[in-house]
DNA sequence: GCCATCCATGTGATTATATAACATTACAGC
DNA sequence: GCTGTAATGTTATATAATCACATGGATGGC
């Protein structure tokens, strides 16, 4: 729950890291990418992002909402749909699809179809830093003249801190 | 919107098929599958498969709901969602996590992570035959140490038809 | 500076999706 | 027929997401 808890996990696998040095980070790389493209990274988009950096798993739009209400931001639902909408149409975070649930994205510098797993005992979601599958899928798709324009891969089963 | 309009697709791709021959052989296969088992085809269970066979598209549960009601069948969520969870279950229809929506399988015969298409404009789905992609997948899966139960992929573009 | 415009936010209400909880009924095995 | 289990009926509620409309705040032209 607290974010001290979830810093055991990466987001980009399970391995332990130097949590309060990625959300620094994190948080840095947006605000260097909006500058550059002329985005708003306005205070609540910034908070939305940092509790989702901070916390390091998939939350819930109500649970960012209570986040942004302790944090003295409005906390009506359009408001943290608003921010999360402009994070993830600009690749800052990313929506779990499986559990209508959002996280901060591991590598906001590159294009990339993110590929997720998701951990149905900790609920801990990694996204895997490798696009291999696109290739294939997209065979698949060229033989049905299919167009791919975005492709969502989620992955459940047991990460290897709930298996050991 | 009627089933006669999406005749013109396929669940396994987007060309014309037979339809009034595949909603019958799916409903064949899923009760010779269920005597098999020792499943039970109950007639709500059967009627929501009937449905989706009928309307070869994804289905919100509360449009299968209206159907059932039509077809003069209980219509509370739960009637509805407790035989989608059944169909899901045991492979003879899939979630679309992507629009919180519902399609009969169209390999109930074969275990399989399903691979589907969605078309943002007409909102036809098409499952893909093949797992292609499972290889790449576990991969990286392994390299991470995950175990993978359940896999979703969702296609989101463009179709052939939507394109031409 | 001032206005016009656009984008972002504030807020209340509503719609859509899904499940909880508990009573009742059908059905298979003995 | 009795009994345990699975399936259904029904009410209420939880959870997720959007609509609609008013307000505020930055930016650019003049």
């Amino acid at each position: 729950m607290t974010s001290s808890a979830s810093c055991s996990t990466t987001a980009t696998g399970f391995a332990p890291h130097d949590h309060a040095g990625c959300v620094q980070t994190g948080l840095e790389i947006a605000q260097a990418r909006c500058a550059q493209e002329g985005l708003r990274l306005t205070p609540v988009r910034r908070k939305v992002l940092e509790v989702l950096l901070q916390e390091h798993r998939a939350l819930g739009a109500y649970a960012i909402l209570d986040l942004l209400r302790a944090a003295g931001f409005a906390s009506q639902p359009p408001v943290a749909y608003r921010a999360l909408e402009f994070l993830t149409s600009n690749g800052f975070a990313h929506k779990i699809e499986r559990l209508n649930a959002f996280v901060a994205c591991a590598h906001p510098s590159q294009e990339h179809a993110p590929t997720f797993m998701i951990c149905r005992i900790c609920e801990t979601v990694a996204e895997a830093p490798a696009v291999l599958e696109k290739t294939a899928l997209e065979e698949i798709a060229d033989t049905a003249g299919f167009r791919i324009e975005k492709a969502i891969i989620e992955a459940e089963g047991i990460c290897p801190t709930c298996a050991g």
